[in-house]
DNA sequence: CGCGACGTTGATTTGCCTCAACGATTGTGG
DNA sequence: CCACAATCGTTGAGGCAAATCAACGTCGCG
């Protein structure tokens, strides 16, 4: 490990931690062990299409995305990751098949990853862990039922209001292109959408 | 535990985490004793909307369907279950918050339950049970992100033809309006899919 | 038997996409 | 530090995918 900046970064991954489970000396030490310090620059990749996903990855600081391109080379995003959130391929990472997605930066971002065997060696070492992800993944699945669940029964607009009220903070974070091929609509038709909403909810006299 | 039917129906159970990890002697006992018999009939519910989901449900026999009622009162499916299928309404379930899905059974149907409290107790008894479940929710999180995938980059009649595809016995034993609404569209439009996917591959000379 | 779900087909409407053109902003190399 | 390119956001016109509404025959079930 590095010191000075990866410090930090681990600190914070354990202040991570400690916030929904207790971790002893021990295993906070045995995740450090595993764990590597990363950085990207923006419109870097992290993972490509075609090749196998061999970490998961915390995002320390920026933004990192997921997405694929179609046939006809549309994008389409999965999602996003700012601070605290993880982010990879999971299907690839467990099966070890090169991947369909890509993974780059959206802004100069710090990571923080674990690789497969040191993953299987954390839980091997301290099966806690496989409770903490059990927890971590039951959270991620809860919010991409939500999120199907909207995009099946939902028109655009309920997308984008819900997208709004739900990460607000990334609403201005992120240019319109990017939210919008995550709601999975034409970066024209946001458009049209935004300025319909800000023209009912400020109605200029 | 009942005896007779549910005697199968706990082979089967044990059958199925054997066919993916080893268990002991000492855990299948564990989780016996952990797991309720119980049957519900063609339409009945397992889970209303309002009520806390209190127990996991893994499918012996029939077939369930997790759904949401929007407020133009549209049925959107989340889930299938047939045999040797989990279902339940996890946010409500960990959250003790009342569900705003609905379960029912779309054939007469016998599952075993694991309420809320066996199953902490399972995990605390036998920590391996949380990698098992660990690895179940992450195989279930890799299929819900690729339907979301296909639902945000891809039009009714390749979400259509990739069911079939993914499900061809699903997709003779469900009826079409159950089909459309787990595909997110018209039955109707659906209708027209089909004939025309006929005609398509069997031209009538 | 009769009633209500189901599947089909036609006519019309609509939500959203595509293509195209335009300023405004960003960023990049000379 | 400026010039030029590239990307972004906006707006208009036209088109297509899919929803909606409606009518009709069929089947299973009480």
């Amino acid at each position: 490990m590095k010191p000075d900046q990866s410090q930090a970064a681990i600190y914070q991954l354990l202040s991570y931690f400690s916030a929904f489970i207790p971790l002893s000396r021990v295993e906070k030490d045995l995740l450090v062990s595993k764990v590597q310090w990363k950085r990207f620059r923006k419109h870097q990749f992290v993972l490509q299409e075609g090749d196998v996903c061999r970490q998961i990855n915390f995002v320390i600081s920026g933004c990192l995305r997921t997405y694929k391109i179609d046939e006809q080379g549309n994008i389409h995003i999965l999602q996003f990751a700012i601070e605290n959130s993880w982010i990879n391929d999971l299907g690839s990472f467990h099966s070890f098949v090169p991947s369909t997605l890509n993974i780059d930066a959206l802004e100069d971002t710090e990571v923080l990853q674990i690789s497969y065997e040191n993953l299987i060696s954390l839980y091997t070492e301290a099966p806690k862990f496989d409770k903490v992800f059990r927890v971590l993944i039951e959270n991620a699945y809860i919010g991409l039922q939500k999120r199907l669940l909207l995009n099946i029964s939902s028109t655009a607009e309920e997308r984008f209001r819900s997208f709004s009220e739900t990460y607000p903070n990334l609403t201005n974070r992120l240019s319109q292109v990017q939210i919008a091929a995550y709601l999975g609509v034409s970066p024209e038709f946001l458009s049209r959408l935004r300025s319909k909403a800000a023209k009912s909810s400020s109605p200029k006299p």
